[in-house]
DNA sequence: ACGTAGCATGGGC
DNA sequence: CGCCCATGCTACG
């Protein structure tokens, strides 16, 4: 637009229209294309005075809130100028610069990330998709729910929100095109700042490839306002010809607490963000368990040590229900609302969410209808589950990774937190035993002390009456407060004798020929940190900071004291190779394993070597399962149990199959019949590992662990499946075996 | 008979 | 008192 030759043209400023043969640039449009000005009106404009000399007269001008300074809200000159309090009222960009982590106002077009040159730009923005922002002045933004405060659901909300377009119909693409999208304020979270979201449709989130495509072109200065995450998500249909697209992603929050640095190299301090903040007492204390409590190390370690930005969204502290074999996690409503992209159908969609390791994860992202409000929940996490060794009371954290974008599913080890945790632990019915945890209200301030937590921010939800359990107080709930997993955490390896390695299919146990001994527990007698860590010394809780990447991940192949031989009197006389869950007629894996102290190798014929060998995967599920079984299936290859079976027991790699921890797919095929029975290589030729390419690394602590777990529930499984039984005992005798 | 999807219930905030 | 959400319940495949 702007140009320094050629036939005269008449000044943008309206107020002025001076004809003139050398214009110069003004402001960015919503265009993308810069104002053309005069002389005169562009010198105004470089000097900060445009608005001041052309717009005096003009409505719109208001004050900064911290100093006090009159700025002009009412053109797009000075749009850029100041932000939009959630409080009210307006701050100059310099004020706010000091107290937040920003863009200037979101609907301020910058460069375009979306499209690539000037004439494109030109000719795929349509000045009439910007009419009912760009006319008059900057986007009325409309204070958006609380995330934290609302107590209207925010569906609703999202229906009589502002918007910029009007729907005239009920054809999704349609709706789209036709501008049915909307911008929001940032919000305020307690204290902290909400994500800005940007949501297309209150009520469709799938658009065909074109709409998608006209939604980007179209939008692109909008979009490209949006600092980073605006990710769109592809999926292709079953047809191929329409793409399903989604908004993967929200903006980011502007402000979180503990967030890495931003470009600037800012981080807000939370006094800086209650700056303008009116703290929402109850409620904020009501949710405020949600709220990512990342350390530095924690987003280190999300960030794969790289040095990526994380935006912690939050966290959920995991109920019975989340890690039972339902597979399903609850969603916080309001965090799910804030941080993932709408849904508009029950059904939801599919949400890749990667973890610390780089696997991605395909979830289901879904809602229930439930008393006029909502459920979210994530379906289909019990691999992702079960491959982070999580429990009912450990936190999963979810958060961002920019500028990708991608989701992140990190998790925190209820038995390792360190006190700033324990103080935001959430207490549960089913892991009572994070009671003595949720006890510790201690929380970390900003400058790194630590400091009673407010009461309320300590949850304690705990079911009651109602229920038909067995209700219990004082010692004998204090017994049963022991969890199986706590007392494993009490084992230790026998000090004497040290233990006979076994190798299967070079995989190590450990076989201690002495029954464990207990010890009283320290920060890391659980059962991730006993098997490599000293636990010589006391760790601090900033050793336990430093630790917990490490112990979770990284540091040890080995299976150190992890199943120690327990005494039992029907074991009198023989060293078996038993797990701490061990409860006689037990005929798991690991309690079946001859101790015969020798390597397992690929000839051997013993029990455990048979079952991995003859473990035989699912076949690969068919075009006419129904979508709902795909679904809820786990969708990645890579998280399925046989998998990584074969992959731990290194059987070798070669077609797919469509992976599903459902037991009823692997149900297709018997034992018996099975044609590569007994043709070991003919069967590692065709079954499907589904390995990730990425995930070569040794298998860590966590990951024997999931070994020992895998091999144990597949032949638990394997043998219902075919209604086999070892030593006459049948898998019944195993149910109450929840390892 | 069993597993699961989806809804209902009710305690807690 | 309304909402959230953990979990119970049950129809269905």
């Amino acid at each position: 637009m702007a140009s320094s030759s050629g036939s005269p043209k008449v000044c943008f400023n309206s107020t002025c229209k001076q004809a003139t043969e050398v214009t110069r640039q003004g402001w960015l449009c919503r265009t993308g294309d810069f104002a053309d000005l005069c002389d005169r009106c562009a010198s105004a404009f470089k000097d900060g005075k445009f608005c001041d000399t052309y717009h005096l007269n003009a409505s719109g001008w208001r004050c900064c809130e911290s100093c006090g300074k009159q700025i002009h809200c009412g053109c797009i000159v000075s749009f850029h100028m100041f932000i939009l309090l959630d409080a009210g009222g307006i701050e100059c960009l310099n004020c706010a610069k000091t107290e937040y982590i920003l863009t200037p106002n979101p609907t301020w077009p910058s460069a375009s990330r979306f499209l690539t040159g000037p004439a494109e730009r030109t000719r795929d923005v349509s000045s009439n998709n910007w009419r009912y922002i760009a006319g008059s002045g900057p986007v009325p933004w409309r204070q958006a729910p609380s995330l934290f405060n609302s107590s209207k659901d925010q569906h609703e909300v999202q229906l009589t929100s502002y918007s910029l377009g009007q729907s005239t119909t009920d054809d999704p693409c349609e709706r789209f095109v036709n501008g049915s999208w909307r911008v929001n304020a940032p919000e305020m979270i307690g204290d902290r700042v909400q994500a800005t979201g940007i949501q297309y449709d209150g009520k469709h989130n799938l658009f065909k490839d074109d709409c998608y495509q006209s939604f980007f072109q179209t939008n692109a200065t909008l979009l490209s306002s949006l600092p980073e995450t605006f990710v769109a998500h592809d999926q292709k249909s079953e047809k191929g010809k329409v793409s399903r697209v989604h908004v993967q992603q929200f903006r980011p929050p502007p402000i979180v607490g503990r967030q890495c640095s931003n470009s600037n190299g800012a981080v807000p301090s939370l006094e800086n963000q209650s700056h303008n903040t009116k703290v929402r007492g109850e409620t904020r204390a009501r949710h405020q368990r949600y709220w990512p409590q990342f350390t530095d190390q924690e987003l280190q370690q999300v960030s794969g040590g790289s040095n990526a930005k994380i935006t912690p969204l939050f966290e959920k502290v995991l109920s019975a229900s989340d890690t039972g074999k339902i597979g399903r996690l609850v969603l916080p409503k309001k965090c799910a609302e804030a941080y993932l992209p709408p849904i508009s159908e029950p059904e939801g969609y599919p949400l890749v969410i990667q973890d610390l390791k780089g696997r991605e994860w395909v979830l289901q992202y879904r809602f229930w209808p439930n008393n006029n409000s909502r459920m979210y929940v994530l379906e289909g996490v019990t691999p992702c589950i079960q491959s982070m060794q999580l429990q009912a009371g450990d936190t999963v954290t979810f958060s961002r990774l920019e500028p990708e974008g991608k989701l992140i599913m990190g998790f925190r080890k209820a038995s390792l937190v360190s006190p700033y945790h324990k103080g935001n632990e959430t207490t549960n019915t089913s892991v009572s035993a994070h009671e003595e945890i949720s006890n510790d209200s201690k929380s970390r301030n900003p400058d790194g002390t630590w400091s009673e937590v407010d009461k309320f921010s300590i949850p304690t939800k705990r079911k009651k009456g109602g229920s038909k359990h067995l209700k219990l107080k004082g010692e004998e709930m204090l017994q049963l407060s022991v969890t199986l997993e706590q007392v494993q955490g009490l084992l230790r390896p026998p000090h004497t004798n040290p233990p006979t390695i076994v190798l299967i299919n070079d995989v190590e146990f450990e076989v201690f020929q002495e029954a464990p001994t207990i010890e009283s527990p320290t920060e890391f007698s659980t059962d991730d940190a006993r098997s490599l860590c000293s636990t010589e010394v006391e760790p601090t809780p900033e050793h336990l900071d430093h630790m917990r990447p490490m112990i979770n991940h990284e540091s040890c192949n080995t299976m150190k004291g992890l199943y120690a031989p327990v005494d039992l009197a029907d074991h009198v006389g023989k060293a078996i190779t038993r797990h701490p869950h061990h409860k006689p007629g037990c005929a798991c894996i690991v309690c079946i394993q001859p101790p015969n102290g020798s390597n397992h190798k690929s000839t051997c014929t013993c029990n455990v070597c048979l079952a991995v060998k003859n473990f035989t995967p699912p076949p690969p599920m068919t075009q006419t399962q129904s979508d709902k079984q795909v679904r809820n299936s786990v969708q990645n290859p890579t998280q399925f149990l046989y998998a990584d079976i074969i992959r731990y027991t290194q059987m070798g790699n070669t077609q797919n199959t469509n992976g599903n921890d459902d037991h009823k797919t692997g149900a297709g095929q018997s034992f018996e019949n099975d044609p590569n029975r007994g043709n070991s290589s003919f069967r590692s030729q065709n079954i499907d590992l589904n390995i990730q390419p990425e995930r070569e690394e040794e298998p860590s602590v966590s990951d024997s662990m999931g070994i020992m777990r895998l091999v144990q529930e597949s032949t638990q499984r394997y043998m219902k499946l075919h209604k086999l039984s070892i030593n006459g005992i049948t898998d019944g005798n195993h149910k109450n075996h929840d390892l």
